[in-house]
RNA sequence: GGUCACGUAGCUCAGUUGGAUAGAGCAACUGCCUUCUAAGCAGUAGGUCACAGGUUCAAAUCCUGUCGUGAUCACCA
């Protein structure tokens, strides 16, 4: 189909300039609407800027004319309505596309022009970015819906990707919990296998935190201050936990065990909630593994003056007229030197084969991002050119974003595995299966997953379990529900796989109008991958799924093709058949939504 | 205050990169199961695209300003 538009497009170049002598820009649009424009539509304002507006219409007739002639294979007609020359398609247009869908198997990914790749070029996407002292909850969620999805699109579109999860495990926070965990040990060893690892620190940070409130209370009071960085200052807990920092970079020994204990227990803790999203990673790295090369990347950058000592000792960077420190007073390193000294081991370990380095972060970072790369080319290093911050909002829960500091044990929804399991169970009572099926799990995923896709990532998400649980209109359950339809076409017609490879040959049989538009939607498709690919944005890919999914069940509903007599007609529809269960699987793929044979 | 997002139907969101009559889902109402899965389909109703200017043959879309919401501006990550 896409042929015929590069054909018309090359007609109208040779008609503009035979008769006319000009060369414009020609802009056709391939219209995937249901309405009465037809299948492809021409600008007239647009090619023919140099005529006169009440002539406009008669050189269009006559364009119309040419395009039919030459073109009588493909095109039946063609309208004039308001602007527009309309073209619509001629019956055997989609027949020739089921024909070459046929000749390719059925391997809808081979009706694609994939993009020209050198072999040996990765893209590397980084996303999840958990720290050690919280479950992961729902910001990591929209996180590693959305890398996994750009991931996946660029895998169909032939890339190589490689998935990678960078644990930020040393740091503040971590001491904090250290700093505490003595008090806690019986607690954690008691409880080790009855509560999740990541739930036990989280409880430890919690309680730091606690601690902390108190004593900045208590401080506020003997010092009559309420400036928060003065008490902060003040504060005993925080020197405690700074001076494990301290030994931890110092490796000493007793504070490494207990980190080390500590490491272990959230890592085991995390596994479990990715196997339950059905989410891997190809590789793993460890911000502790990596903040050295940082902070030595950091001095040499003092050297050449690209950053400068302060008063007190401290390293910073000036951005924008502000200071933005890069290494402590006490010489520990900070978020930025962790950003630099990732990079390098990348860079060392994939050297020049990067192609893009995209990293999920939250639109919070926007400016952590614009340093980072500033300081980069402060650097010249020019692999700043090749690095993406693909940024998302937040998730809200009650009308509030969600930030790890602000997390409380009390919302339980917050976490991704308390929201799966209530997810469960919620799902139980609206759906008509027996309760202890194992498909509830797999809807309730389905069902996360697509709410969460389907807003765009700009877009701040009131989380709101409700939502989550509609089983009605646009949602992952629709999806799920109407692929184990189509299936059960198959079943029940005990179709011939074997006769489906053979081509349509010699048939009269006119395709209804959802037929011919759901071809239409699969030839679009790739533009749609591409798009999604090039805004780093999976709602245009589900946004664009359900539109089709909507066709589907609207071919359904008006094919009894259980009750057609015509083995041939029989045929073509129930091959269309299985070229929407290959687009569905496809696409479900995509988003990491299961399938299911029957609901 | 500076910077960056967002503002479209009662609610939640799309809108093919500036084109034709602004589209879906939920909620409301009306039909359709003795025919491949009614978790569905067909239909009705619901809009001053925050507001005001500007550019253009053409603006929800681009530019400027105003208002509203949120994020960020840390020796936190």
């Amino acid at each position: 189909m896409y042929n015929i538009k590069i054909k018309i497009i090359n007609i109208l170049k040779t008609i503009l300039y035979n008769r006319y002598k000009k060369k414009i820009k020609i802009d056709i649009i391939f219209n995937i609407n249901y309405n009465k424009f037809g299948d492809i539509n021409i600008n007239l304002l647009k090619l023919f800027p140099f005529i006169k507006p009440n002539k406009i219409k008669k050189n269009a007739f006559i364009l119309g004319r040419i395009i039919k002639k030459k073109l009588y294979k493909y095109i039946e007609k063609f309208k004039i309505i308001n602007n527009f020359l309309n073209l619509f398609f001629n019956n055997n247009v989609y027949i020739r596309t089921i024909n070459n869908i046929i000749k390719k198997k059925y391997k809808i990914y081979k009706l694609f022009n994939k993009e020209k790749i050198k072999k040996d070029k990765i893209i590397l996407i980084e996303f999840s970015s958990p720290n050690l002292n919280k479950p992961l909850h729902l910001g990591h969620l929209r996180n590693i819906l959305i890398g996994n999805t750009i991931t996946n699109i660029y895998k169909v579109l032939g890339y190589k990707v490689i998935k990678s999860q960078l644990i930020n495990d040393r740091g503040i926070h971590i001491s904090k919990c250290i700093a505490i965990y003595k008090n806690y040990k019986k607690f954690i060893e008691k409880n080790k296998n009855k509560i999740k690892g990541d739930y036990l620190i989280g409880y430890l940070y919690f309680k730091f935190e606690k601690k902390l409130k108190n004593e900045i209370k208590y401080l506020s009071k003997k010092y009559k201050n309420k400036n928060y960085n003065f008490l902060i200052n003040k504060s005993k807990l925080l020197k405690i936990a700074n001076k494990i920092l301290i030994k931890w970079e110092n490796k000493n020994n007793s504070i490494i065990n207990i980190w080390n204990i500590i490491k272990e227990l959230v890592f085991r803790g995390f596994e479990e909630t990715y196997k339950k999203l059905n989410i891997t990673f190809d590789e793993i790295l460890y911000e502790s593994n990596t903040y050295l090369l940082g902070k030595t990347k950091i001095l040499k950058g003092v050297k050449k003056k690209i950053f400068k000592y302060d008063n007190d000792n401290s390293i910073y960077f000036i951005y924008n007229n502000k200071k933005n420190i890069l290494l402590r007073k006490n010489g520990t390193s900070l978020y930025l030197t962790q950003e630099i000294g990732t990079l390098l081991y990348r860079l060392k370990k994939y050297k020049r084969n990067l192609l893009k380095l995209i990293y999920v972060v939250g639109n919070e970072q926007i400016n952590h991002f614009k340093i980072f790369f500033k300081i980069l080319k402060s650097f010249k290093l020019n692999i700043y050119k090749k690095l993406y911050h693909l940024s998302y909002n937040s998730v809200n829960f009650l009308n509030k974003k969600i930030k790890s500091r602000n997390l409380k044990y009390k919302n339980k929804l917050i976490f991704i595995d308390d929201l799966i399991k209530i997810i469960n169970k919620n799902v139980k009572k609206f759906i008509k299966i027996n309760p202890k099926n194992k498909k509830i799990e797999l809807i309730s995923l389905g069902a996360i997953k697509y709410q969460f896709l389907k807003i765009n990532p700009n877009k701040i998400i009131d989380f709101n379990l409700n939502k989550i649980l509609e089983i009605k209109g646009n949602t992952g359950i629709y999806i799920q529900y109407t692929y184990a339809r189509i299936l059960s076409i198959l079943k029940k017609n005990k179709v011939n796989k074997r006769s489906t490879f053979y081509k349509i040959k010699n048939i009269r049989y006119i395709l209804l109008d959802n037929e011919k538009y759901l071809i239409k939607l699969f030839i679009n498709y790739y533009k749609i991958l591409l798009q999604s690919k090039n805004k780093m944005d999976p709602s245009i890919l589900i946004n664009y799924f359900y539109k089709l999914t909507k066709v589907i069940n609207n071919f359904y509903d008006n094919n009894k093709i259980i009750k057609i007599k015509l083995k041939k007609v029989k045929k073509i529809k129930l091959i269309i058949c299985i070229i929407i269960l290959k687009f569905l699987s496809l696409n479900m793929k995509i988003l990491g939504i299961p399938i299911l044979n029957n609901i």
